[in-house]
RNA sequence: GCCCCAGUGGCGAAAUGGUAGACGCGGCAGACUCAAAAUCUGUUGGCCGCAAGGCCGUGUUGGUUCGAGUCCGACCUGGGGCACCA
């Protein structure tokens, strides 16, 4: 009795838990299956407050979920290759493999402390060979299906380094460790064809009803399907010379004034052989790294090639061709034509290179003879002019002339191009799925066979130098060629992690299965509930949908969609705070006061003042990053959870604060207070004209009824504040001196409470659920159902506007007809007093909601 | 550059197109205390007013509607993604 100890009862709970092993899904439950799942974190070695709130929130589902009676399979695994395990071995020395498995055993413990209910019985690290041997045969049944080839992709270059960088390991055009300018360099790679499944990924989109509508129209851009023209130019001067492009306003052809090569184009590659100069300039292109946002704000270049073509529409045209730095060669043909009046990126150009500006749409109203383009390109509807054939013609009906004409006369066809690209899946990389393919110089590349996998990892690998160890290390490469048996080579090249995130939450539900995906597996699935980042929208997310149909059309999963629901949670930031030097100061270090309304921190040490700055996503170089085990140990995790789910939307970012987790720990101590204020010995009694009673009853069933249907909604954050309502109304009925009846009503009301706030709280509620006698755990008692006759009201207050103003309120019987309400507001004095000179001319009425006068 | 999202009191936020600000934090006042902390009670969008009450108010701006935080257009600011970070 007395104040809630977190620290003593949280261990004693969770040990109960895992002693009754209640959160074990079995195959053998009669009840309706629910499969939970949040994203797999990559084990860093530390959760931090943001995988808190993720796991939480899952948390709150899957337990909310084994309470309505599902048979709930809530697993967890780690995302386990990567890179900061090789920069860790790199730097430190370490071996990549150690290095994961202690960050493995410590994060564990971190997420067991923070009273999760998961299924530790089927955890899994992706860099366990049982995992990436499996992920070997699909790879396998991939190939099989013809969905496995190799090709030549881009990739950054480190000529210091000889090494092929990340994106993120290029920091403004420069190797982050050798600070060598990067370079953009052709490299032969392995690839999913992806985009095999391009219109289904696409039209899947439309069945997924459960999904954010943002993050649909994510992926419905990413894949980027549209209609258009793939055309042919000649040279002039060699006509045997064809430039393939691709446009989606073939309506705007007689407004071309160039063509633009990518400087990656073979083409370009083919001139730039002959002509020093356009060598050096594709080099410098190729200075800006793989990455599109680097390619796309770069300024625009442009060289010109000297080349000419003939206008396929008219051969009294002649249009230059330049090799262009903005020109893609991933999209498309890799070559665009120009038209600058009405594509903004071309105008910059043109303006640039002084090339011509032909407008071709007229834009409504405008006179054909005075419209100009200036600095801004015209980009919507109008009226086709100076287009020979063309003239007078839509946007559209222009699109689909100029297509017509194009076949006819054979220069181009109508074609559907998707922006959705093939997976590159090959990483020059040692910590990672080692590809199951041997090349052999008499056979060319062939499979490992599937009995002689997995193909593990060798030990003892050297990070220490740039590159890829796997490469270096020959007794692992030799091997014989599985086909003619002479000597050949493994492949060196690694899988992407995204390779290893597509399919895990298959794995879950029959974790230690012989085969990749295990027979109870279509038993399972979909997911029934994903929870994750929002940065996942498209990658991770399409990946998965794409992997799911090459398994299903290997005939291992019987699902075409991965996960039914999704939800995206937001960040946790946090303040940050600066000394006067500038220097960023961790949290603890800094103590807030308050001069009236007005914060201002000062190191807690010294006293000088800090620079309290906005809040912002928690990193380490912000030094404003709190960890979870210390927030534990001071008001044990069942208030650091409230508090994360209560403060914000759980799909918008929150806002770290001591104070708001202050206040998350007084709602634990009020709660537990209230529990405390009643021994259960009382002589109770049920007296229905005892209205205290009455009220508190009414308030503990519309609590459980409102929290369900937040909790539903994914509105967690409301959900606890309908819980702090509910104490509110506990404490206004105090044990100490009630009525029998009154007793009565709050014993239902706790048993109640300590049920409503077992998925947030779950440490609490089985203490709270203890202390009035529960049976058995909360964690395994069955969700508190409410009685709607209780909660409904016989009569409802129901604003009256006037013009749109509230001018008052009237009362009115529950479901009272619109006819009825309209006598009750006419006959009111204060609304006839201040209807004094006006006319009444319609009249509004919402049942139960609002009436609107419409006066004057 | 392209795609997506968000913007409401001092702060986090709530609100099926129907009383804007529930709930929490902070503030203010009071109770308890020798005192402080903790706890409890009340109060708290802005402006005007003794009060009754009135006016204004959901990033800016224009529109649709009897009625807009919510729907539509333009703009501003912040955030996420851009294919080798996970």
């Amino acid at each position: 009795m007395g104040r809630y100890n977190p620290k003593e009862v949280e261990a004693r709970w969770r040990a109960a838990w895992a002693e009754a092993g209640v959160f074990r899904a079995r195959e053998d439950d009669e009840r309706p299956r629910y499969y939970g799942l949040e994203m797999f974190p990559y084990p860093s070695g530390k959760i931090h407050v943001g995988h808190a709130r993720n796991y939480a929130i899952g948390d709150v589902i899957a337990r909310f979920k084994r309470a309505r009676g599902f048979n709930v399979l809530h697993p967890m695994g780690w995302d386990a290759f990567g890179l900061p395990a090789e920069n860790a071995a790199a730097e430190h020395g370490i071996d990549p493999s150690a290095w994961t498995v202690e960050n493995i055993a410590s994060m564990r413990e971190e997420l067991d402390r923070l009273g999760l209910s998961i299924d530790w019985s089927r955890e899994f690290a992706t860099c366990d060979p049982d995992y990436y041997g499996r992920q070997q045969a699909i790879f396998l049944g991939l190939w099989r299906q013809g969905l496995v080839f190799r090709k030549e992709g881009l990739v950054n270059w480190d000529p210091q380094d000889m090494t092929v960088l990340a994106n993120e390991q290029v920091i403004e055009g420069r190797g982050w460790r050798s600070g060598a300018a990067v370079e953009r360099r052709k490299l032969a790679q392995w690839f999913f064809r992806i985009t095999q499944y391009a219109d289904e990924l696409l039209e899947g989109l439309k069945g997924l009803e459960h999904w954010p509508d943002k993050v649909k129209l994510m992926q419905e851009n990413w894949i980027g399907k549209s209609r258009g023209l793939k055309l042919v130019f000649r040279a002039s001067v060699a006509p045997e010379r064809e430039i393939e492009v691709y446009t989606t306003r073939p309506d705007t052809l007689f407004g071309a004034s160039f063509l633009a090569l990518s400087a990656d184009h073979p083409l370009a590659e083919l001139l730039a052989r002959t002509d020093p100069d356009l060598a050096a300039f594709i080099a410098q292109c190729r200075s800006t790294g793989t990455s599109e946002a680097a390619i796309e704000t770069a300024d625009k270049l442009g060289f010109d090639t000297g080349i000419e073509v003939v206008h396929p529409f008219d051969s009294s045209i002649l249009l230059p061709v330049w090799v262009a730095n903005f020109v893609l060669m991933e999209y498309g043909a890799g070559a665009i034509f120009g038209c600058p009046a009405h594509d903004q990126r071309d105008l910059d150009f043109a303006r640039k290179y002084g090339l011509p500006v032909r407008p071709v749409v007229l834009p409504p109203g405008a006179d054909a003879k005075t419209f100009h383009v200036k600095q801004e390109a015209y980009v919507g509807p109008g009226e086709i002019f100076r287009s020979a054939f063309l003239d007078g013609l839509s946007v559209d009906e222009a699109k689909e002339a100029a297509i017509a004409f194009a076949q006819t006369v054979g220069c181009g066809r109508g074609a559907t191009v998707f922006r959705l690209r093939d997976w590159g899946v090959g990483r020059q990389r040692g910590w990672g799925c080692p590809i199951p393919v041997i090349h052999c110089p008499n056979c060319g590349a062939v499979t490992v066979p599937e009995a002689d996998l997995p193909v593990r990892l060798p030990a003892g690998l050297d990070f220490s130098r740039p590159g890829n160890p796997l490469a270096r290390d020959t007794d692992w490469k030799s091997v014989a060629c599985p086909v003619c048996g002479g000597p050949a080579e493994r492949e060196t090249d690694t899988l992407d992690t995204f390779v290893d995130s597509s399919w895990y939450f298959a794995r879950f539900p029959d974790p230690r299965a012989g085969a990749p995906i295990g027979p109870s597996a279509n038993g399972w699935l979909p997911v029934d509930q994903y929870v994750g980042g929002i940065e996942h929208a498209v990658l991770h997310l399409l990946y998965a949908r794409f992997m799911t149909r090459a398994l299903r059309d290997q005939g291992l999963l019987r699902i075409s969609e991965p996960f039914e629901r999704l939800f995206t949670q937001g960040m946790v930031t946090h303040e940050t705070f600066r000394r006067q030097n500038g220097e960023w100061v961790e949290p603890n270090a800094v103590e807030i006061r308050f001069e009236g309304a007005t914060r201002r921190g000062v190191l807690a040490a010294t006293g000088e003042p800090v620079v309290i700055g906005d809040a912002e996503k928690m990193s380490k170089s912000r030094r404003n990053v709190v960890a979870p085990a210390e927030i534990a140990a001071t008001y044990g995790v069942d208030a650091a959870r409230l508090f994360l789910l209560s403060d914000s939307p759980p799909e918008r970012d929150v806002q770290w604060t001591t104070a708001g987790l202050e206040g998350a720990w007084r709602l634990v101590n009020r709660i537990w207070s209230e529990f405390d204020s009643q021994s259960g010995q009382e002589r109770l009694g049920d007296d229905r004209s005892d209205s205290a009673a009455v009220g508190l009853r009414r308030a503990a069933h519309q609590a459980a009824r409102s929290v369900t249907q937040a909790i539903e909604g994914f509105r967690l954050n409301s959900a606890v504040a309908r819980l702090y309502e509910f104490v509110g109304a506990l404490k206004a009925h105090p044990a100490a001196g009630a009525s029998r009846a009154v007793l009565g009503a709050r014993k239902e009301a706790l048993g109640i409470l300590a049920r409503l706030i077992g998925p947030f709280a779950p440490h609490l509620a089985e203490e709270c659920w203890r202390s009035i006698g529960g049976e058995g755990l909360v964690a395994q008692a069955s969700w508190p159902q409410w009685d709607e006759a209780l909660i409904a009201q016989t009569e409802k207050l129901i604003p009256v506007q006037i013009n749109g103003k509230r001018r008052g309120e009237v009362r009115a019987p529950t479901g009272a007809s619109a006819q009825a309400v309209e006598t009750i507001v006419l006959r009111d004095p204060e609304i006839l007093r201040r209807l004094e000179g006006m006319t009444v001319r319609k009249i509004f009425v919402v049942k139960d909601r609002i009436v609107n006068l419409v006066a004057g």
